[in-house]
DNA sequence: GCACGATACGGACCCGGGGTCCGCATTGCA
DNA sequence: TGCAATGCGGACCCCGGGTCCGTATCGTGC
């Protein structure tokens, strides 16, 4: 498996399709008014090339929205408090879910595009097993959630894309509002009496 | 407006048409492997009928929605406790969220294909406003949750169909597993120390 | 610098599904 | 029984994802 390096124009239209997609995703009302002709068209390259290097859409989507959560990843898995590791369960919970609440704020039509397009659902799309993993396993270290697992799946489902894109969208509930609504309902969940 | 009445045959062809997509959608793996050519065959009809009759895909599946969820929603309307609004709040919430997973679990193949098909998100479907605007409305009658409102959400997204989905049929989660993971959580979110 | 195999390009093309249209059949009222 | 009005059906259109292959480009050995 020698892992032949690409081709140069290969790498080339390969980042021109990305930034272009960036682009028109971030332009967009809505992610399924964005073709994948619209793409190619926007990268000034043809469709096969852009099939070609990331297989079908949702690839693409995948790609786009990795590139964009990378920074964030690598905050989780290895920076400083309060997203990294060394930090106290009680408090990287609620991080780690502003943070990827901040994260779907930013990227609006990104996160809806892979929420609603890899397969129907967000559950087989890789990241979110990440996610729940990582959720699951800081929760098992408190002992308040009898069930981390299920404990992880509803708090994620409350910073799921279209319901971020409802609430800050359509009804323009403002950034730092929703973010003090999730850390009371986080708070909660977690046994700690927030707000009262 | 006088409301005109509709032709014998049309009435029978809508109830076949119902009744073919029902089994049809209950026999598939996934919703969109359902097809409104399907749904017709099946049902022994042209698709002409089949669109004059629900306007296109979305209001097919609404109205079978519909159909099956009448029963609760008479339950919650104007039933007996824990159901009806003679319950209690802090009893109320977790009888709500509990008929809705079951809802949900004995439907979902077509509680997928609504969340999934009304427009991308299940946000602007019409049942959800329902839902939330009561759930909203029970949760301000007790103290303890800051913002109804987001708190409504937050739990709604608790037993979305493709969440349950996920843990149902993916990963086989038994059904009275899910309902007391979901009453644990939601009791732990009303502030109510429930297992400890 | 050249020639030639390997690699990538691009856009014409295919396919499948949602939605439309209109000539024809049914209905139901006088 | 006759005649609008209403509904039927399936051929048809459109559009978007995905494929294919003749052609252009790359890059390596000489």
């Amino acid at each position: 498996m020698p892992e032949r390096k690409p081709r140069k124009d290969a790498v080339r239209n390969r980042t021109a399709v990305l930034a272009a997609a960036d682009a028109l995703f971030a332009r967009c009302e809505s992610p399924e008014d964005v073709t994948m002709a619209d793409v190619a068209a926007a990268a000034g390259v043809g469709k096969g090339t852009l099939f070609r290097a990331f297989g079908d859409r949702t690839g693409l989507i995948r790609a786009l929205y990795e590139a964009r959560l990378e920074p964030i990843m690598d905050a989780v898995e290895a920076g400083p408090p309060p997203l990294g590791p060394a930090t106290p369960p009680l408090q990287r919970v609620p991080a780690l879910l502003d943070a990827l609440l901040c994260f779907k704020l930013d990227n609006r039509p990104l996160a809806l595009a892979l929420e609603g397009t890899a397969g129907g659902s967000p559950y087989q799309a890789g990241h979110y097993e990440r996610w729940h993993g990582l959720l699951r396993g800081v929760l098992e270290r408190i002992p308040e959630p009898a069930d981390g697992d299920f404990t992880a799946h509803a708090l994620l489902a409350a910073v799921r894309a279209d319901l971020v894109e409802h609430l800050a969208g359509r009804e323009g509930v403002p950034r730092e509002r929703m973010r003090a609504r999730l850390a009371d309902f986080t708070a909660r969940v977690l046994g700690s009496p927030a707000t009262d």
